[in-house]
DNA sequence: CAGATTCACGGTACTCAGTACCGTCGAGTA
DNA sequence: TACTCGACGGTACTGAGTACCGTGAATCTG
């Protein structure tokens, strides 16, 4: 087990014991079995233990937006935007009960909350900045690509909450249909022009088309370095 | 001038000096001329001196909300959620330079902005709570009045920071207009089926209705305390 | 008017997050 | 063996926020 996680174990047991507030970063380290500079060396601050990889979370984000080929036509955007916030969906599914627990933590302590929120700020930037650009400059566009930013992140936190709360058994179902309300919400030229729902094979022909369009800059990038 | 408002001048001036972050709490309270327990018994954080009246607003919007009669017809909860919106701008707007400055300073400080982002949630949290009253308990009710209320927000601040930035002169005509596009990004009942621009004959009336609604209430307040 | 009460204020002392800096130990390298 | 490099632990510091107490002036009360 490595130290990053040596203390991220620490930390979710000591806040599971005494609460968040009431555990302190020397507490935590020494659990741990580190210094003190080293819990600092690994986390910028105590919020980024119970919240880490909203980083690596926001990058894949980005490279899924940045791997879109949305000139062609407006499908592709929305496409785009749909399955990268699929993919912040299901990396909470997968870590199961870490994920709940997190969330029960992060409902009840505020500072915990406003580092939640501000990363959610960070992935709607994202989204308006690619909106945006595809879109065009234009007063009217950026307020489109904000509006429709918005919506998809808000459509993703309403369906993953739910599954966190426990209060459904389908969130990639519910994922769909709340995409699906997003997208009748979405203004011209996203929403009402489109299909209501694409089929699986619509999807699949479309990641197809955004991966191959992907492949020559993942190429350039040479192999991976760890 | 109050102690509170002492303190705020003495912090506006030692960030345009030094910046937030090099500015210290026993600064602020040196330049003020008070004691440091006096500045925390006046402000929460370092932060809120910077933001105050957020709570104030806040309440503003909850009161004008409150006031609303959407059971009748769902024109009044767009009115409502429009008009609670505008207050907020107009408070800026009447603030003049002292927002401006205010806007440049939290945009270069992180922490001031998650401090304002924070305030947002809380804006966004009561017009979603309103709006999930009016519309009824139902999933699907409950992500419509998130987007719907989310979609104000965003409106609002869309025109608000292009205000901010200098980079229009006609903020409330450019409210209208945002409002006008949120609404038709607005999921039925809401939305579409309204009539795309109110006429000013039509808020008055709509807001006089709501007023009259409010005064009963109004009158088992009873006077005024201060 | 004299005594009691209230309250806003200033001062002190403390906890704890976050930063800066330094010395150390072990692994890889010439 | 001697050198470098990077991860680690330890120490000392700054500054936000909290708890608590004493004081003085204003207000209430008999």
């Amino acid at each position: 087990m490595s130290t990053r996680e040596r203390i991220v174990e620490a930390a979710f047991a000591l806040c599971a014991e005494r609460g968040f507030d009431a555990t302190t970063v020397d507490d935590v380290a020494r659990r741990a079995g580190v210094g003190r500079s080293t819990f600092f060396r690994s986390f910028a601050s105590k919020e980024e233990v119970i919240l880490p990889e909203l980083d690596a979370l926001l990058g894949a984000v980005e490279a899924r937006l940045a791997a879109a080929r949305p000139e062609s036509d407006p499908n592709a955007a929305v496409l785009a935007v749909t399955e990268a916030a699929r993919l912040v969906l299901q990396h909470y599914l997968d870590e199961g009960e870490r994920a709940r627990t997190r969330y029960h933590l992060v409902s009840s302590v505020p500072s915990l909350r406003t580092r939640e929120v501000a990363g959610q700020i960070a992935f709607q930037r994202v989204f308006r900045t690619f909106l945006g650009t595809w879109l065009g400059p234009d007063a009217e566009n950026e307020l489109r690509a904000e509006l429709v930013a918005n919506a998809i992140v808000t459509g993703h936190n309403f369906v993953l909450r739910r599954w966190l709360r426990g209060l459904t058994d389908t969130p990639t179902e519910d994922f769909d249909a709340a995409m699906a309300m997003v997208r009748t919400v979405m203004p011209a030229p996203f929403g009402r022009a489109i299909a209501p729902s694409p089929t699986l094979a619509d999807r699949a022909r479309r990641v197809a088309a955004d991966l191959e369009a992907l492949l020559p800059a993942l190429h350039d990038l040479g192999p991976p370095e760890e």
